[in-house]
DNA sequence: TATCATTCCTACTATTCAAGTAGGAATAAT
DNA sequence: ATTATTCCTACTTGAATAGTAGGAATGATA
């Protein structure tokens, strides 16, 4: 799959969103994510249709997520924004059987994509910035790390 | 990682080439594998600049497969077309966490991509061409298939 | 009720990248 | 010489992404 600016775009205003506790603006948003303040917005909004964010209009409004952190995986996220990738164009009889393999790479980066959450991510954020507190340290993200908002 | 209408025309070009036993026109190539002819020589020069293939220039030239199909990997094919794919812009530091993601996505990619070689897609193939020989039956694309070019 | 800050919506422009083409030079067989 | 092929650079075109514009709808506040 390909992971475009949009994409990036709105996997990083999810994760505003997930650390946050309150409603946050577009502006913000925008600001902090250093994302062009009118992409933001349309962006915010295809997220916000597709059931993922929810809003509210007006002074004091914002966005805010529909689940929480831990809920929502990243491929949840990708599948929105990258929309239905076009099917790729016919094979050639002869070229035939490779489509079983785009087919088995494409469900591998899913599986990966399916399992790690918002959460997650953050999680695996958190135990960056204090660097390796213990030498063994943290390999895998746990799944079940985040679960309100704050 | 993209898979370009230049990749998938390589890559049944190198299968073609795999199951030749003499060298092969650019002209034939592009006909069995319904590859715009011109956009086939180019493929061609493009995969022979980087030593996957061979040729001979003249009548009577042609193309061939620079080592045997079991040494080939369609790793090998795909890093040529899809070449030093541009690195994703600058992340926000708070999407930083990301890129540990989309590198895992790579490495995984690449490892299966990494293990299949043209002899293993060609196996697979002629695999299917029988249907169902035994019950349960080819899961698994042995690695260790052709050798030779026939 | 007026005002203002925000989200919401459609449609447009610009930029980039992949796909495919063009024209011919170099080489080798006959 | 002629002809069939590979080889090479550069160009054109089409589609998709990135980003913008203009304003309507909503809701809080005074
Ligand atoms: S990145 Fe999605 S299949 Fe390769
Ligand atoms: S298809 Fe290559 S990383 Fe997704």
């Amino acid at each position: 799959m390909r992971i475009s600016a949009r994409t990036q775009y709105a996997l990083g205003a999810m994760l505003a969103l997930a650390v946050a506790d309150s409603p946050v603006h577009a502006e913000k948003i925008a600001v902090t994510q250093d994302i062009p303040r009118r992409f933001c917005d349309n962006i915010l909004l295809q997220l916000r249709r597709a059931g993922l964010i929810r809003s509210q209009r007006g002074p004091d409004g914002g966005y805010w997520l529909a689940r929480p952190p831990g809920e929502i995986a990243l491929a949840d996220v990708i599948r929105v924004t990258e929309g239905a990738e076009q099917a790729l164009r016919p094979f050639s009889p002869a070229a035939a059987p490779l489509a079983e393999i785009w087919d088995r790479l494409r469900s591998q980066e899913d599986a990966l994509l399916s399992e790690i959450t918002l959460a997650d991510v953050i999680a695996s954020r958190d135990r960056h910035q204090d660097r390796d507190r213990s030498s063994g340290n943290g390999q895998d993200v746990p799944s079940d790390a985040g679960r309100g908002m704050s």
